[in-house]
DNA sequence: GCGGACTGCTTACCT
DNA sequence: ACAGGTAAGCAGTCCGCG
């Protein structure tokens, strides 16, 4: 680009001065006269230093695209408006001609102009010549239920048109405006831009060039292609993140009724708190005065400002200065609640709309001049919860989070919010404030840094990454990069169309194709186990197989030759696949560097966890990375693209498998892209590794080694004991998270003793400890002596509404429905906890459940269950150890 | 009318 | 709105049983 400017052009001076400049009369630090002086983003800024393009959107009442700049002296937004008169549109097959022939179209009152351009077609392989609809507004596109040209232009065509015509067919119609401006200028959210004379320009950082170049020595042997992914995923993932100038805040509202949340669409309620916790460390409550309400003896930490209020007009108006003091705001759930009930409810005490600085949407609420990040969402999105914090935390709530997290839980209340006083009140809020800031604060940041590099990845506004899913990353990053390549991003029903559907059949009923495979387990006590595994076996396949929607069943007639095992598909190998490309270099970016560098010692700690946060994101979109392709939802969904890459999985397993038996090595287990081996020689590990780089191009690692794992007949059921001492439990029920803390607390018992053993003679003495255990726990079963009856419940998700269980009415449901009745509201995603009983239901919540009512034999059963699935690979049995002989048990 | 074999539903897990 | 495979428990159904 010509317009590129240098970041060492900017002095630590002249950085200084044109924030000075830019902010007008504003001072641009925060602590000296505090967060007045700061009140509003500046619009328009003629220049600005290197800034984090943090967002995007479209401006409505200007018309133009608006980006958000986080200046990270300053540590304000900036928000830059589109100069260069880029418009939205969509592109059609029609001709100019033709679409003069549309009065829907040639009259339509927001229509620029036509435009035709080239584009190539990677689905044909051919390039195509289409006309670029361009309008005046991106409503006039799409996203009007009628009237818009992306419905008129087929409507229109098919009436004047017969059947022998070509069908017109829109393309790129259904692009959020603001992500075509970020496609089209080749933007980068989360990197570095300036603005010189009113352009908004992309900074060239030189900061990282020796990482790059260390980066790009790892792939010598890679080719020309490749190495341009690389590098170019490089670059901008390398670039260190800023210090996030940020506030977390909550809010509490009085309700007449103490068990209902008050409605932010109605916010009939006042506001009678607001606590916020920051970066700055002005951590501050304020209160509204009530009558009544008395002042409690509890002092909050000196460093807290208290402020009371005796206007709620008032304090909503001090709210709003801090909202728009801080560059990032931080809630959990405020697009649903705490903002959305603010708008509203300032709406109602006559506060004008220039004085709210919240922009309530249908899903979100966003903030006008910062960032606003819900934390729900993010913390809900199941990919970071498994990938990104391996599951360490259970349910999204604050309180489990702050609990798993950053070891902070929420106060518990034993009275309504309306009863509390001043102090308590006060407590409980500012805990919820300051849980949900430790939540982007620990580990350095890891929160913000995880959204900075999936925005960088995705091509996406911070906002916008924070709330959606993982397929539409991947969606934006290939979008990105169609429109790179001036590609034309096809429709998912052209896709369809011409690569069809599956052709394998599934194992589990109502599923589209055939999966993964899992190597029957040997039963029994193994030592020395090594686990070898693929890393990213699914991208690996998607990379060495050149998998995508382009390459996938060419119309190339020499291609079909290269056939994939067991499936009647073939691929291409004359184009190099764009997922096979992105991916693939993915992949190997983290499997080759980021994954050992972010354990890396020589590193600067700051360094290491940086590159802890862009594994952590990189794991999380390579998981996923193949699954979009069979999930209809996907865009770019390609049902024999997902097929493939299972079919080739299975493949790459069963080879690796025969190779091993072939070597002399036992296998004793395998799910997908791992083989447990046993008392494997190094030798053989590495003739194996070696034997899977040459014949299937893909590394096989020794992922871990097992003192001794425990095998039962079932799949995905074991337990390995790890060197140090560790123990991985796989499956087992006395892992999962619904069963009876009476029955847990036993199993992990068993678990800590097992962990103890390091040879097989010292098994004996492990098997006599953990028959203690469990005779314990029947016995204290049997003469009904437990601590707690909430030991005794289990804890199932309710997965839907109760009304959409029609067919059969699970226990949990059953249970809550009692609590329905007892005026509990229950929604879907609830945890319910129910206790099983003697009498006709079997079930009855915890909360409405006696001592006497519980059905110990059932408890007795599930300890049984539970167990039998270690026992039974130790040589003990159940019955045995709770004293029944054989012949007992016949009678 | 009751029990066993079976299927289907639901949840939680594994990769 | 990423995928499929496995385990487990329970609800509900069918069928045999003189």
């Amino acid at each position: 680009m010509a317009d590129q400017r240098r970041l060492d052009q900017f002095s630590a001076n002249s950085r200084k001065l044109e924030a000075e400049k830019a902010s007008s009369n504003n001072d641009p630090k925060p602590r000296k006269k505090g967060r007045e002086s700061l009140q509003r983003a500046v619009v328009d800024p003629e220049q600005l230093p290197p800034s984090y393009l943090v967002s995007a959107s479209y401006d409505g009442s200007k018309g133009v695209a608006s980006i958000k700049l986080y200046e990270p002296e300053s540590k304000r937004i900036y928000i830059w408006r589109d100069k260069t008169g880029h418009k939205p549109y969509l592109l059609t097959n029609l001709s100019p001609f033709e679409l003069d022939k549309l009065n829907g179209v040639k009259t339509h009152p927001s229509l620029e102009n036509f435009e035709q351009i080239e584009k190539f077609d990677l689905l044909r392989d051919k390039t195509v010549t289409l006309t670029k609809v361009v309008a005046k507004d991106p409503l006039a596109i799409g996203g009007r239920p009628r009237g818009c040209l992306r419905e008129i232009i087929p409507e229109e065509h098919g009436d004047i048109t017969d059947s022998s015509q070509p069908q017109a067919e829109v393309w790129e119609a259904a692009i959020k405006y603001y992500q075509c401006y970020i496609y089209d200028r080749g933007l980068v959210p989360g990197m570095l831009y300036s603005v010189d004379n009113g352009e908004l320009n992309s900074v060239v950082v030189k900061t990282a060039e020796s990482a790059v170049e260390r980066i790009k020595a790892l792939f010598d042997d890679a080719s020309a292609e490749e190495r341009e992914y690389i590098e170019r995923w490089a670059r901008l993932l390398e670039y260190p993140a800023p210090s996030f100038r940020r506030v977390a805040f909550d809010i509490e509202v009085i309700s007449p009724v103490a068990t209902r949340v008050p409605d932010p669409r109605e916010a009939l309620y006042p506001v009678v708190c607001a606590s916020f916790v920051s970066t700055d460390g002005d951590d501050e409550v304020l209160l509204l005065r009530r009558r009544g309400v008395r002042n409690g003896a509890e002092k909050l930490p000196p460093s807290v400002k208290v402020r009371y209020f005796d206007a709620e007009e008032e304090l909503l108006k001090a709210v709003f200065s801090f909202l728009r003091a801080y560059a990032f705001v931080i809630t959990f759930n405020g697009d649903d609640f705490d903002l959305r009930y603010l708008a509203r409810r300032a709406e109602r005490l006559g506060i004008p709309r220039s004085g709210i600085p919240i922009e309530v949407g249908r899903r979100v609420s966003l903030l006008k001049n910062s960032v606003h990040i819900d934390l729900y969402k993010f913390f809900y999105n199941r990919s970071i919860q498994i990938y990104a914090f391996s599951n360490r935390y259970r349910d999204v709530t604050l309180d489990d989070l702050g609990k798993a997290l950053v070891d902070l839980p929420k106060i518990g209340l034993d009275k309504p919010i309306s009863d509390l006083n001043y102090s308590e009140l006060a407590h409980y809020c500012l805990r919820d404030a300051e849980i949900a800031f430790k939540l982007t604060a620990f580990d350095q940041d890891l929160t913000m840094k995880l959204i900075l590099v999936l925005a960088r990845i995705s091509k996406m506004p911070m906002e916008d990454v924070s709330r959606q899913g993982v397929s539409r990353w991947i969606r934006n990053f290939l979008q990105f990069e169609h429109r790179r390549q001036n590609m034309l991003i096809p429709n998912s029903s052209d896709i369809l169309a011409l690569k069809g559907k599956t052709a394998t059949t599934a194992t589990i009923k109502g599923k589209k194709y055939k999966g993964a495979i899992v190597v029957e387990p040997v039963p029994g006590v193994h030592f020395n186990v090594a686990v070898m595994d693929f890393p990213s076996l699914y991208p690996s396949i998607i990379k060495v197989w050149n998998l995508g929607y382009q390459t996938i069943r060419c119309p190339h007639e020499e291609c079909k030759r290269d056939a994939i095992p067991n499936t009647p598909h073939w691929v291409c190998h004359k184009q190099k696949a764009m997922e096979s490309l992105l991916i693939g270099s993915l992949r190997d970016l983290r499997v080759k560097w980021y994954k050992a560098a972010a354990k890396n010692p020589k590193l600067q700690v700051g360094v290491r966890n940086w590159y802890n946060a862009i594994q952590s994101a990189l794991k999380v979109i390579l998981n996923a990375s193949y699954g979009v392709f069979g999930a209809e939802s996907f865009d770019l969904y390609c049902p024999p693209v997902a097929e493939a890459t299972a079919a080739i999985g299975r493949h790459s397993i069963k080879l690796i498998v025969n190779k091993a038996k072939e070597l002399g090595i036992e296998v004793l287990y395998g799910d997908t892209d791992s083989v447990f081996l046993k008392n494997p020689s190094e030798e053989q590990i590495k003739e194996l590794a070696e034997w899977s780089e040459k014949e299937l191009r893909m590394g096989l690692d020794v992922d871990k080694i097992y003192r001794y794992a425990v095998f039962s007949t079932r799949k995905k059921n074991y337990l390995g004991v790890l060197e140090d001492g560790s123990v991985d439990v796989k499956g087992l029920t006395g892992k999962k998270k619904h069963i009876p803390r009476f029955i847990k607390d036993a199993f992990d018992e068993m678990k800590g003793r097992l962990a103890k053993v390091r040879s097989a003679a010292e098994f004996e003495t492990a098997k006599r400890d953990i028959k203690t255990t469990v005779l314990d726990r029947y016995m204290k079963l049997k003469r009904r002596r437990w601590d707690k009856l909430s030991d005794l419940a289990f804890h199932v998700v309710l997965g839907e509404r109760l009304e959409h269980y029609k067919k059969t009415t699970p226990q949990h449901v059953r249970a809550a429905r009692m609590l329905k009745k007892k005026g509990v509201e229950l929604k879907a995603g609830d945890l319910i906890s129910f206790v099983k009983t003697i009498k006709d239901p079997h079930v009855k919540p915890l909360e409405m459940v006696t001592d006497s009512e519980v059905d110990v034999d059932k408890y007795i059963a599930y300890l049984q269950s539970t167990f039998d699935q270690v026992l039974d690979a130790l040589g003990l049995e159940f019955e045995e150890i709770i004293g029944l002989t054989k012949l007992e048990r016949f009678m």
